[in-house]
DNA sequence: TCGATATAGACAAGTTGCTTGTCCATTCCT
DNA sequence: AGGAATGGACAAGCAACTTGTCTATATCGA
């Protein structure tokens, strides 16, 4: 270290991380709009798991970083809203299969339009060309998640 | 909306949101590598507007997006922790101007290296070309915060 | 200059989303 | 078949926030 460090890595970091709070108060104030003003943001991550094929308690957990009992309230949270369903699992007598009911389908639905529309001013402010180029370095760094950002 | 919705819209908020939560992983967890272990992701959020210049708790409050008796907290536990001190306003007597301690700025410091050490393998992944590149786009996006990922 | 209103922050209590700890039913392994 | 592992329910506790209220100081208009 005997250059000073350079100031971009700083500057990456702060824009990365204020443009995902942006992202995520937009696409939830839009998902708000759309009806579904019971849920917060977090909740998005639980019916991006679930929607994948269905889930059980245990997976879900993992999936968000949080404990099973966490899990397993917030799913509760869920069915009593009427997002989520308990069905029996095909294989496995102990676990439940949780799936998203039409109400569940229907906001993650609602979800991914508001997610287009979110995105939407920054691809016009760049343009189709360098925004797509955005996306693909975005994804040249291959993050892995967990989805859930974990602060 | 007679095409359907071009899936890359999705991809950008995942990957920016799964981008940022690594980001705050690998930094944190550098700042308690370098022997801070008793602060979370969050205070970074508030040593960064205390830093500048000094805040009154109201004005953390608002920066971080909470209500003044969540800063006051945040910034009690802050003090008793050794990383902030109460001074006495300048020009009023109601408030109390909050400054980092010597322990403080050093905490501040090693959080600079952590994020310069976090971007790093994302920096070297893409090359320097492609790296500012990306950063220069970010910037172009305009994120304004508030700095605190409001979720 | 004084009185009304707004602001900075302390104090108290309640809510919530998570945690750890424990237990039972079912499954998996040998 | 029997013992260890696993899915999940139940209970209690904690930590970070919230709303509500209060005092001291500041600001502004008459």
């Amino acid at each position: 270290m005997s250059a000073p460090a350079a100031p971009e890595p700083l500057a990456f970091s702060a824009l990365v991380l204020a443009l995902a709070g942006e992202l995520v108060q937009g696409i939830h104030d839009r998902v708000v709009a759309a009806g579904f003003d019971d849920l917060r943001p977090a909740h998005g991550f639980a019916f991006a798991r679930i929607s994948y094929g269905g889930a059980t308690t245990g997976e879900l957990a993992e999936h968000l970083g949080v404990t099973k009992q966490a899990a397993a309230q917030l799913v509760d949270e869920l069915v009593r809203k009427g997002y989520v369903e308990r069905t029996t699992h095909p294989t496995d007598a102990r676990a439940r299969l949780l799936r998203l009911t039409e109400r569940g389908w229907a906001c993650t639905r609602a979800a991914d339009a508001a997610a287009v529309e979110a995105v939407a001013p920054y691809r016009r402010l760049l343009g189709e060309e360098r925004f797509a180029a955005l996306v693909r370095d975005l994804a040249a760094l291959g993050p892995k998640g967990p989805i859930r950002p974990a602060w």
